[in-house]
Parts: structure tokens; C-alpha cells; sequence
RNA sequence: GGGGAGAUAGUCAAGCGGUCAACGACAACAGACUGUAAAUCUGUCCUCUCCGAGUUCGAAGGUUCGAAUCCUUCUCUCCCCA
């Protein structure tokens, strides 16, 4: 992997980028969109390629270890071949599970048990283990295992679970380093900071992973129910210390107002499950701010969905359309709003490199803040 | 014409003397969702409202301390036989 700057902004931290991988190139900043079981769901590859324009999307060891299982999963040749997604694929290591399953794992210093959510039966993930899963996978960027900190807990909690997560990091390193990619082209991990909210920790974290040395680094535990201020705070922080030449990734990330604002804060790749999931729930994300399609307001609205028109979706579908299919529950309905969201966040990453690089990125953001905050 | 069954809030539908403003489902309306156990979840849903109050269970009378629930009459609907 390598990372190239093409240009910074004046008025703020943001930079335009361009991350380069065997399975293509990356232009930072990027919103990578999430397929945890493989999927990008109610999303076809094509969309996702030729409409949404994505570059990079998500997959999850946890999710893709339990189904389809490893077996398939080598057999097939990786998950690339597997799903037919030819562009870079990332895959998060099951720590944001530890976070989001809690009642159904138990944390040791070895690594984590889990019940599958699935059929119950118990999984024991480790540092190692998880980076095998990932080689076998197959993602070109891979996540090192981590404790999503969860919010709020006390500064003992934070501080042991970021001392526990920079042990198990060591132990990826170590284990990743030592094993060939499996398929023949590489793939290159990243280590996640921690803290909580704990400037101290979040320094002490910083430093640490900063001194690994890897091709790119994470910010994780961030937008897990702390005020915004304090995530926007953490990641300013985390930005000024982790190395300005590889890539920043916010792990979970965000509202389309949140991504402009880790942008400005130097950060070039976010993923959030929000455009799709809030998709499928009625909530589109637009050019002019928030809409609940599923609102009596947008019964007659024969209007477009974005006047963007960015997506197909956008260019053929009306709101009034859109909130026929999720009233009367058609699946339509989640796939259009899927693909019209995600284009929408791709359409915003794109823009703001664009605006880094004429140099108009800062005063274009504070006017879209505005406007993205809106609920119509 | 004869016999039978039934009428409950937007719809379907429980209730069959007090704990009923009335189970439940659906519809409708609104909200939540941030490295996805989510095409999920939550709330409102007779009227006015903060507690609470006021009108309801086809209509009108009646019995009772008390009725959606019992009685009488009427209106309407459905089924069977002529």
C-alpha cells in the first residue's frame, strides 16, 4: 500500500490523498461503505461500482467467520472473488463486536469468547486468530483487534481496556508480519487508538500506535454516544499526533456533518453503517439536509429525492415514489434510499477533495454544515 | 313468510355485571438508529389535558349500589328454509 499527499488545505488539516493497493486506488478523503456479512446490503455490486462510485467498502471478521465460515471463504479464493467486488476491500476485526455484543462475550487478556448471535456456540477470537481470519479473507486493509471502549466508563476501565488493546496490537503485529498473504497480493494492517474521551490516554495511545509504524492508522472508540465535542476533540487530538504522511482512518463515522468535520481535522477514511441502515429505516441524507421519507409531508412531493441527482435513484425516483414503497413496505424502497444515501456521502468525500484542492474546502464546509444539519 | 346468528373505538376482533376508555392485530402518525444480532426498535393512536377530567361499546327505555356485559322494544346486517 502506499499513501500519496496531493494537496492540503490552508484554512484547516484537511488533505486530498490518494491511497494506492493492488485491488486499486483509493482518493482520500473516502467514505467506505459497509458490507459486514459481504454485503452491502439492498446494494448491488454494479451500483455500488457505477452509481455510487464507491472505491473501497467494509467487510467483518466476526460476522464473515461465523457465515459463510472460513472454509468457503479460502475455497472461493477470498471474499473479493467471493462477493465479485474487484476494488479494495477493508475488514474490520470484530472489535467494534466486542463493544456491540457485550452481553455476549467475555473479555480475557488471551482475547474475547463470543456466543454467536447465529446458534450460541462459542468462539474464542485472539489477536492471532483474527489476523488469520483476515488473511483469509483476504481484505486488503486489515484492522488490528481491539476493544471498542465503550461509553461512558470510568478512566480504570479506559485506561486497562487501551493498555489491553496496545498488548493484543503488539501480538497482530508480531503474528501478521510473520504470515503470507494466502491469494498473492498484499495486504496491510492497521492499528486503532483508543482512550474514550481521556485526552491523556487518547495522547498515550496516539503515541503508541504512531510508533508502530504501520502503513496507515485507525481512530476507534469514537461515536459510541459521547457529545460530538468531545469526539471532534479526541480526533483533533489523535490527528495532531499520528504521522501526517499515512493515511487516518475514524472508525464508525458518521453523520455527513461529522465527516466534514473529521475532513477538516485530518482524517481520509471514514465507514459508518448510517447511510445504509437509516436508508432502510426512512432516513435519507441530502444536498439540502435530513429527510424522514416515511413523513405524510412528502405524500405529494412529486420533487426529486436530491435535486443533486446525483444517483440513478436521485435522477428517477420521486419522493412521493420513495414514500409510497416504505409505507406499503416494498423492498424497493430500502434500495433505493441505500443507493441514494451512499451516493450522496461518496458525492460529499468527493466534493470536499475536490474543494481541497482548488483551495475552497473550508468556506464550503461551514456553508454544508449548515445545511446538512437541517431536518426538512 | 318461518327459523337462526350478530351489531364494540379507522378496520378486523376480544370482552359477556364491578379490577373496562375497553386485550390483541392491522392501518395511521411520529421518533430513534454512528467500525450492522437492525427491511429493526420505540412512542402515540375517543375528546380535552400536567396530575386528571369528560363522553363511549347500533338506538331508546328498564333492572341494579354498579351495565359493553342482564331484560324489553325498535333499527340494521348476515345465514338457512319456503
Amino acid at each position: 500500500m502506499r499513501f500519496t499527499i496531493a494537496a492540503t488545505d490552508k484554512h484547516s488539516k484537511a488533505r486530498a490523498g490518494e491511497v494506492s493497493t493492488e485491488h486499486g486506488l483509493i482518493q482520500t478523503p473516502i467514505f467506505m461503505p459497509v458490507g459486514t456479512a459481504g454485503s452491502v446490503k439492498a446494494v448491488h455490486q454494479r451500483e455500488l461500482r457505477d452509481d455510487i462510485r464507491a472505491e473501497i467498502i467494509l467487510g467483518n471478521t466476526y460476522h464473515l467467520f461465523l457465515r459463510p465460515g472460513l472454509e468457503v471463504l479460502k475455497e472461493a479464493g477470498g471474499l473479493h472473488k467471493f462477493n465479485g467486488w474487484e476494488k479494495p476491500i477493508l475488514t474490520d476485526s470484530g472489535g467494534y463486536q466486542v463493544f456491540s455484543l457485550s452481553d455476549n462475550r467475555k473479555i480475557t487478556e488471551e482475547g474475547a469468547i463470543f456466543k454467536s448471535h447465529i446458534d450460541g456456540s462459542k468462539h474464542m477470537f485472539s489477536p492471532e486468530s483474527v489476523m488469520d481470519i483476515q488473511r483469509t479473507i483476504g481484505a486488503d486493509i486489515i484492522m488490528a483487534f481491539d476493544e471498542c471502549t465503550p461509553y461512558p466508563c470510568t478512566f480504570e476501565y479506559a485506561r486497562n481496556s487501551m493498555e489491553r488493546t496496545h498488548r493484543w496490537l503488539e501480538r497482530c503485529i508480531r503474528h501478521f508480519d510473520e504470515q503470507e498473504p494466502l491469494y498473492g497480493y498484499k495486504q496491510t494492517l492497521f492499528p486503532i487508538v483508543q482512550g474514550s474521551t481521556n485526552r491523556d490516554l487518547r495522547i498515550q495511545s496516539a503515541e503508541f500506535v504512531a510508533s508502530q509504524n504501520r502503513e496507515g492508522n485507525a481512530i476507534g472508540g469514537l461515536s459510541v454516544g459521547e457529545p460530538v465535542e468531545d469526539m471532534y476533540e479526541m480526533t483533533e487530538l489523535v490527528c495532531s499526533i499520528l504521522p501526517a504522511d499515512k493515511p487516518r482512518y475514524l472508525m464508525g463515522v458518521g453523520t455527513p456533518v461529522n465527516i466534514l468535520e473529521g475532513i477538516s481535522r485530518g482524517i481520509d477514511m471514514f465507514d459508518c453503517v448510517m447511510p445504509t441502515r437509516n436508508a432502510r429505516n426512512g432516513m435519507l441524507f441530502t444536498s439540502e439536509g435530513i429527510i424522514n421519507i416515511r413523513n405524510e409531508k412528502w405524500k405529494k412531493d412529486y420533487s426529486p429525492i436530491d435535486p443533486l441527482l446525483i444517483t440513478f435513484a436521485d435522477q428517477h425516483y420521486t419522493k412521493a415514489y420513495l414514500r409510497h414503497l416504505f409505507i406499503a413496505g416494498e423492498y424497493l424502497a430500502g434500495m433505493i434510499a441505500s443507493v441514494h444515501n451512499l451516493g450522496f456521502y461518496l458525492w460529499l468525500v468527493k466534493e470536499s477533495r475536490r474543494r481541497i484542492i482548488d483551495g475552497t474546502f473550508s468556506s464550503w464546509k461551514d456553508e454544508m454544515v449548515i445545511k446538512l444539519s437541517r431536518r426538512l
